[in-house]
DNA sequence: ACAAATTTTTACCAGTTGGACAAATATTAG
DNA sequence: CTAATATTTGTCCAACTGGTAAAAATTTGT
């Protein structure tokens, strides 16, 4: 009988097994060529199984990437989630500027695929980022604005603070070809994390130094 | 006879027209569905023209492609050309943002395809990048060096300072989607950019100064 | 107006791709 | 060990896609 991805029915070994490595392939796979620039077949030999041995876990490419998305949305909100209301306002926005920076250190291919759905116009996710990452946000703005009203910080849209230390965060990750380009030297490339957490800490405990 | 894209011969009316609308159907179809999302035939639908009538202009779905992004790369250098070393350190650091945002919210779909390129680990344009690009930054990054040996600017490393500009301005175009999810409300949709502006000014403003 | 050059259309093709189906094989429960 | 169940493979196909070739229509230079 064929399994249902992800359903409530109980999986067996091999279910399990196979559906992380086919899961761990599609990443690789679309992350790196998109959705419609990956084909079933690549995913199938980097799992290294036939595509009709794929397709029995995933009856359709659409399911593997949504699951893969739907995976990620829970990573993805985790590290703003972690923000403390009782923490010291600058250092609570350093740590998750780390937070970010480790993510985009460690998990590039998500952070790719996820950027590459949002330039499509977020078609499989839409309904989550209205729901569940703009209450967050919408959440963590209060907070934001709390700490200015204690002249913990300087005043600021807290909204876009937070776009603004997405997109320097995930810039490591989904840019990374241009930044290894430009700082071309070995040194630098090494170090290119270390280094833009220096600065952007720097940054933004200056800039939003009360 | 057939033509060669943006050769030296010359080129008739009709052959500018109709190259002019083929970019830029090609450029809103690429910058949404990506190289290998988007068909010729979508092109050629956008621009109101047969499959074979727009591959007698464009021999190959990539030519257009190319020609698409060596078109770009030429304007996506000009903001940070513009920087003036004889200007006001942190006057100039502002300026570049404005212009930066400036170009978000006019380009964005050229924006789009950029990063879509990058993504991909930008095949297209690696030469261009680890060149004139790199060339460029490398000089704006010593003239920020000067700045900052006289004062003027708070020690930083300017390559990253770069990169952050480019994240957090080019994010505006990128993941617009995401952004207008989470405002939601018309009032804030409508002033993003302005808001963008400010919050950034702030940001750097305050963080860069020495 | 007319010939030459350019542009557009019609018809077509070969390769790729997502996916269906049933037969064959392996695994597991009793 | 056997039957039921789960997994894997081989085969196939229809739709799509990038691209070609040649005829038909249009524009242009003179």
């Amino acid at each position: 009988m064929k399994p249902r991805a992800a359903s409530t029915q109980r999986r067996t070994r091999i279910q399990k097994e196979n559906e992380e490595i086919i899961l761990e392939s599609a990443l690789e796979i679309f992350s790196t060529n998109g959705f419609r620039g990956t084909t079933i077949d690549q995913i199938a030999a980097a799992a290294g199984m036939s595509k009709p041995n794929l397709l029995y876990y995933f009856r359709r490419k659409e399911d593997m990437h949504q699951a893969l998305l739907d995976q990620l949305l829970t990573n993805w909100l985790a590290p703003l989630e972690e923000m403390d209301p009782d923490g010291e306002p600058l250092e609570e926005i350093c740590k998750y500027i780390r937070r970010k920076l480790v993510m985009a250190e460690k998990y590039p291919r998500e952070s790719r695929l996820f950027a590459n759905e949002i330039l499509q116009g977020a078609p499989h996710i839409k309904e989550q980022l209205e729901g569940a990452l703009r209450e967050l946000v919408d959440e963590k703005s209060m907070l934001i604005e709390n700490w200015i009203e204690q002249k913990k910080l300087a005043p600021c849209d807290p909204r876009h603070v937070i776009f603004s230390i997405w997109a320097t965060t995930q810039h490591y990750a989904d840019f990374d070809v241009q930044i290894c380009a430009i700082l071309a030297e070995e040194e630098r490339i090494k170090t290119r994390f270390e280094d833009a957490a220096k600065m952007l800490e720097g940054l933004y405990v200056n800039g939003l130094k009360p």
